[in-house]
DNA sequence: CGGGCTTATGCCGATACACGCATTATGCAC
DNA sequence: GTGCATAATGCGTGTATCGGCATAAGCCCG
């Protein structure tokens, strides 16, 4: 029998969400962003041009999606913008596909070495 | 204290491969493709042109993105070939995210009625 | 072998979006 | 108010990729 039970259908709405979603962690620029807010803590957008070499436009835009989404906030202080992720749960999807991707790699090498 | 210990940065190779994995989830077809092989279990090209609408070569074209990536697997059956959802991390990461859109929504209608 | 069926691939137009430059908006100090 | 900082937005360009049409490749049967 089969380990997994079929379900319905996801609505077009569903669908176009889920893929959307799916598509802010599809741009490498916006994962490193949330990956360095992750790591530094909360960071203003002059570190984060620091960090990662981007430019600030570009910067800025990227964390105006993300905070749409609700991925990460900000808060004023003066006249800089501190951001910090606000959504563990980018954390959580990363560390299972890395894992996967990591069993993947363990699997072809076993089929190499013929075992 | 913060719920989240600070990590190290992951390097360029694995945001690559971590945005290119969401990548492919990024595509409203591809999901979509995967939801109904969820859903209807093994299928054949045929069978998904018929139950999504779109074009065998549009198809054909995006099931071999995610055999490439190990999310389908395919056996042939004569001239046909049947492809089946080779694994279930794709389901999990839609649950998890899934749930979490519904919470932002319920959070959002909290707002509004301001209790 | 040739003919029919199913799937994969070359080609191409249209669309989406990343990314930088220049400009504008916003807040603070004077 | 002016000036100075930081961050956001208009605009343009380049690149990627979606998605269909036409064709090729693989498989079965006569």
């Amino acid at each position: 029998m089969p380990r997994s039970s079929p379900q319905s259908l996801p609505s077009p709405q569903l669908l176009d969400e889920l893929s959307g979603f799916f598509r802010l962690l599809s741009e490498p620029a916006r994962l490193q962003l949330l990956c360095q807010l992750k790591h530094g803590g909360a960071m203003d957008v002059s570190s984060l041009i620091e960090a990662t070499g981007f430019s600030q436009s570009h910067i800025s835009r990227q964390l105006g999606q993300l905070q749409r989404a609700g991925l990460v906030s900000c808060e004023r202080d003066g006249t800089r913008l501190i951001y910090a992720v606000a959504d563990p749960l980018v954390e959580d999807l990363c560390n299972l596909v890395q894992r996967r991707l990591k069993q993947r790699l363990e699997d072809q090498l076993r089929q190499l070495q013929g075992v």
